[in-house]
DNA sequence: CATGAATGAGTCTTCATTCAT
DNA sequence: AATGAATGAAGACTCATTCAT
């Protein structure tokens, strides 16, 4: 056991400090010597468990893209037969994902800019793929005359909107409950697609994190 | 009559530089050498003109918000006795804003942190003021039956995120006319509000993708 | 007037110190901070005047390379009828500039390696075209039965290792007079190369620097 | 019998690696991780071998002095009693040891600078022996008449600097052989030293271009 | 007004070295 | 012996800011 961190490996410590770091003061705002002092060690120290800074970026930014588009794609299965629940089940998933790793998707939504180019392409690369499997969901509904649909890619948009919202402000132990907020989001989502009127259909299956 | 930069001043020169490339960059990762650069004078030339690189920033924003908060002021001010009219009406400028001066919103929401704590209150009390100017607007809506509310506040926050997107991608040159997008937007929020499911107002002209 | 250096203008003072710098303890075993200290400012300061370290010591590299060249296709021009001569003022110069410009010359022949690669082809070239000059008379002596040239290109390389190792010791003040070192040198590559006997011939024209 | 690296001892495979990374960019330009990384261990596993970088360094400039020496010692113990031969063969073991063990002679000549004061007193008390032998011996060729000296130090000088220039260019399957080598700089020598202009010694074997 | 030069604080990164395992 | 991790010192370079000219 080299230096116990209390608990946590250092690899997991630099991590976590990184994301609450970049997301509270930004990507270029933040220093290695903040994130260091944060672990508990020195600057030079952070280099034995990373290459530089911009590949922590990059990791945290493709990691949750990772996750995100698992996340997505999981429920997507689920719901292979019947698109309405299919776009239940994505909102429920995609709020809930945005505000319970919201720091996260935050710094992956808000730090493209600061990635290298190769980097940046890569994570630009799976944010289109999310979105479109959002609007795959939607053209469904769309084509099976199941929803009203105004702009198919604006309307992916508008989903994908309110997540960044969420993740900008969701606390844990905030105010609202999480619960609460995802049902009010897929019920503006369902009418905002002009989804039946939403009413009856049983609520998603919540797929906790 | 010594005007170098083809008829622009200098100081609208400045800010123009800096918004161009606060919006490209980020302001933490643009250097007043760049906006220098950009204007065509040297680094110590700036400080003819602004008092220090967070002054500038600071103009920007407490600028753009104010200019949001008058375009909203306005626009509810022509609506007092219509409240479906008025939230037609405030979507329209809000989204029509948030596509024409893209840049400054776009910063205006993603700079905030750089703000040093004096001016990051006064931009955040603005915001706070257009948040509760849209949501009054729900909120009367609500009261007077025209509309089926879900949520005032995430309903406020579905709309203030969906402008904020907006900034983020719309180019004035790009593949989508202003007027379709406005429109589109407008059907999205008044369904998702529940307003034109029995009320009133006539139905915004669905424009097809 | 700014900032009067005792009348010496900054790059001009910069160049200095890395020289001496450069020579005393080579460039990888320089830092910057020693160079702004010899010259009076702080580290930053040096950036208004170079663009970099290696900046630095290929200015200083290709510098003392076209000086050089332009010593000996100036000599070699004043002799073009007469090849003893030539070889004669060629090994003059060759010693003159070794010992007068001993640093410039060292760190020349020394820090190749510490290069970036491009201007290292550049300084190669530069190098290779003076060994070139001095070989060519090697040969025409041959060619002409003047001399007995044992390998002209080994013998080429003798002169040179002889320059540099002057370089590497030769101090203005030091125990022994120029005069008496480009003397010995002369005569020991005249003797070398097969020339003559070495006796007799005027000295060249001694190529105040 | 652990023998990782194909059958050669750590120690040695350090040293080799340290060897060819000094001479191919020098002591200051490279990092134990280079050397460690050569040899196929990390970093801190040298500190089980060597007691630190320059200690590295000094044992490999000692050794090569050492070796040196007592080569040149070997060869004037079997030409006591004829000075020219001496010379000769003085000049062959000079010019052979310095094309032979290239890297470490040149790492010899040109790391000094980064010796710790009291091992560069060692090794620079090695080199004036080594430079004081040659001395002696041209010396000694002076006072018998056997050569026409011009200048006993600038002469040992310069055939220092033919071995040290070698040992610059020098690669075992370069395109010269080292026999010719060897006998185009020993028949240079004695020519610049007055060898043979009348002395006894048979010429050498000038072996042309 | 514009400029060139200076400054000091700060950034990321590298490195030799140490040491518990 | 080898390793992973830590450390402190140092390095090159950037930047916002100031100021004399």
């Amino acid at each position: 056991m080299p230096r116990p961190t209390n608990g946590v490996r250092t690899p997991d410590a630099i991590r976590e400090a990184a994301i609450e770091l970049f997301y509270e003061h930004g990507y270029e705002a933040t220093s290695l010597r903040e994130v260091a002092a944060k672990v508990g060690i020195r600057v030079g120290s952070l280099y034995n468990h990373i290459s530089g800074k911009d590949e922590l970026l990059s990791s945290i930014m493709l990691g949750i893209m990772d996750d995100l588009l698992a996340a997505l794609r999981g429920v997507l299965r689920e719901h292979k037969n019947d698109p309405v629940a299919a776009l239940r089940a994505c909102v429920d998933t995609h709020i809930r994902f945005h505000a319970q790793r919201a720091r996260e998707v935050f710094i992956g939504n808000s730090e493209l800019r600061a990635l290298p180019a190769k980097e940046r392409r890569r994570v630009v690369a799976k944010r289109d793929q999310y979105e479109k499997l959002i609007r795959g969901v939607i053209e469904t509904l769309a084509d099976q005359g199941a929803a009203e649909v105004v702009d198919a890619r604006l309307q992916t948009y508008a989903i994908v909107a309110m997540g960044t919202h969420v993740s900008s402000w969701y606390k844990p132990r905030g105010g609202m409950s999480l619960e609460l907020i995802v049902e009010a989001y897929t019920e503006m989502i369902l009418r905002q697609v002009g989804v039946g009127s939403g009413a009856g259909a049983e609520p998603a299956a919540a797929t906790g994190a």
